[in-house]
RNA sequence: GCAGGUGUAGUUCAAUGGUAGAACACCAGCCUUCCAAGCUGGUCACGCGGGUCCGAUUCCCGUCACCUGCUCCA
């Protein structure tokens, strides 16, 4: 069976994982909406990072900030400055061309990163330059694209009112590392983490989830003294490979790949990308790990005017500490471990079936509760009580018991539990596993038990 | 945002200048003792807006959304 990008999406919205936003009003490009199984999903998808860099990571502590924050901390990173691309249009043929980068493909000894918009401008003026399109020479002005989602605090509309939807949520852990660290009394090293949503005004957004201009991001920030910062990148960066694994996707699909020197964003010191090979699109970014030095605490101590600095007791120093960031997509995660695990098999029988080999800790139903008959509706619902107070269970009873099984594998539901009319005897329910379709016989009081055991293995 | 393509039930496809059919799916009933069974009945569609026309799902324009390229890095 051939796995195509546009199969798997379709399959998604089908079945309701992920649904078109604004659907009834004939949508709005390139908005998603996480729908009864999706949520769900996502939540378990998140539910399991926060547990793994914040529960059993004794260093990290979580926080939840907020999405608008004062228009300051934006001129401090740099955001509303460099969150430009200076875009040109050719006059001949429409095409859009980003103006640096024309500048770097015909004249490559140029310095362009150290060009402002203004010199660009002339540049493109005074130099010959043709469109790599259609080959003429008419370009319009550059035009800026502030990639910040702009609204306005309180009712009127002024400027000084003004504020940005974040761009991505490692400010708030920066703005908020003086007083964490105190509150907790953290010495350290220690991480900060914090997932939440995130929008940036793309030029091209597209493929599905892969690229939203609203998204969710699991962030952490680990500040550590100056000088051991790669070390902590490799560990970092480590956990990160142990955390893709504890998903559950192949590791044939995962690379991790590090930036060249001049690839390097101007605030980090090293950056490892890691890579999903997505079926039709190729390799896609899932998340990135960076060494931004001591770039971030630095700026904001130089615009807030705050004392950043931390005092370390066994040294008696005082430094502004260095930042270790691992920086994920949660839709990224979210459709690599959704297209990871989608597959189409070939029964013993010669049917083909559609399986999500999600993880059972991370589906949307763990287990799925199916009396053999509506006669058996009672029983069945006993067992659902049961379940549902530990564990996230589907019910179904409406057509025969074959079609109900294939529709529990489509949605990647590892376990369904059968009521048979034995049950009303003995007491005891099949378990039929969706990987190895194996069926075992359990009494209803060790269900639970059971099912724990195999449910939550990370 | 630009260029090219697409738009009919939930899905996959038909037909037609005189307001639409099928298959599968779904729901209900009957039947059915373990991997998409059968029978009967039922619900559901021309993306949206405008124009031409006696009449538009069909022709034209606009718009919206999706797909393909330019773009990108969570």
């Amino acid at each position: 069976m051939e796995k195509t990008f546009e199969k798997i999406t379709q399959h998604l919205q089908n079945t309701g994982f992920v649904l078109q936003g604004s659907q009834i009003y004939g949508g709005l490009s390139n908005t998603w909406d996480y729908g009864p199984l999706g949520s769900q999903m996502k939540k378990n998808i998140r539910d399991l990072w926060w547990k793994k860099f914040v529960q059993e990571s004794p260093t990290n502590v979580g926080i939840d900030a907020a999405i608008l924050m004062n228009p300051k901390v934006w001129e401090a990173t740099g955001h509303v400055s460099t969150f430009n691309d200076p875009m040109v249009d050719c006059k001949a043929c429409k095409a859009r061309h980003r103006a640096d980068e024309l500048i770097k493909g015909q004249y490559p000894d140029v310095d362009v990163d150290g060009m402002t918009f203004e010199q660009m401008d002339s540049f493109l003026s005074s130099h010959p330059m043709t469109c790599p399109n259609c080959g003429k020479s008419d370009f319009t002005p550059i035009r800026k694209f502030n990639m910040m989602f702009k609204t306005h605090i309180g009712v009127t509309e002024e400027a000084s009112s003004t504020v940005y939807l974040r761009p991505e949520t490692a400010q708030g852990v920066f703005v908020n590392f003086k007083t964490v660290q105190r509150i907790t009394r953290r010495k350290l090293p220690f991480g900060i983490c914090n997932t939440g949503k995130a929008f940036r005004n793309e030029i091209t957004p597209g493929n599905f989830t892969f690229r939203t201009r609203e998204f969710d991001q699991c962030e952490m920030e680990f500040f550590c003294k100056p000088g051991t910062d790669l070390e902590w990148f490799h560990y970092w960066k480590d956990y990160c490979r142990k955390f893709l694994e504890t998903l559950g996707v192949n590791k044939e699909n995962l690379r991790f790949r590090d930036h060249e020197p001049a690839e390097l964003a101007f605030y980090s010191k090293a950056t490892t990308d890691v890579e999903y090979l997505f079926p039709t699109l190729g390799w896609g970014e899932i998340l990135g790990v960076a060494d931004r030095t001591d770039y971030d605490l630095k700026r904001h101590q130089e615009y807030s005017k705050e004392d950043l600095t931390y005092f370390d007791p066994d040294t008696n120093e005082r430094y502004v500490p260095y930042c270790i960031e691992p920086s994920m997509g949660l839709d990224r995660l979210f459709l690599m471990v959704a297209m990871d695990a989608y597959d189409e098999e070939e029964l013993p029988n010669g049917e083909v079936r559609t399986v999500m080999h999600l993880k059972p800790s991370l589906a949307p139903y763990q287990i799925a509760v199916l009396p053999l008959s509506k006669k058996l509706s009672e029983k069945a619902l006993e067992v659902l009580a049961i379940l549902n107070h530990k564990f996230s269970v589907s019910f179904d009873e409406a057509g025969s018991i074959g079609k109900r099984y294939r529709r529990q594998d489509e949605i990647g539901t590892p376990y369904c539990i059968c009521v048979d009319f034995d049950s009303l005897e003995d007491n005891q329910v099949t378990i039929r596993n969706r990987d190895t379709m194996e069926q075992v016989r359990v009494p209803i009081a060790d269900l639970v038990k059971t099912l724990e055991e195999s449910i939550y293995v990370d």
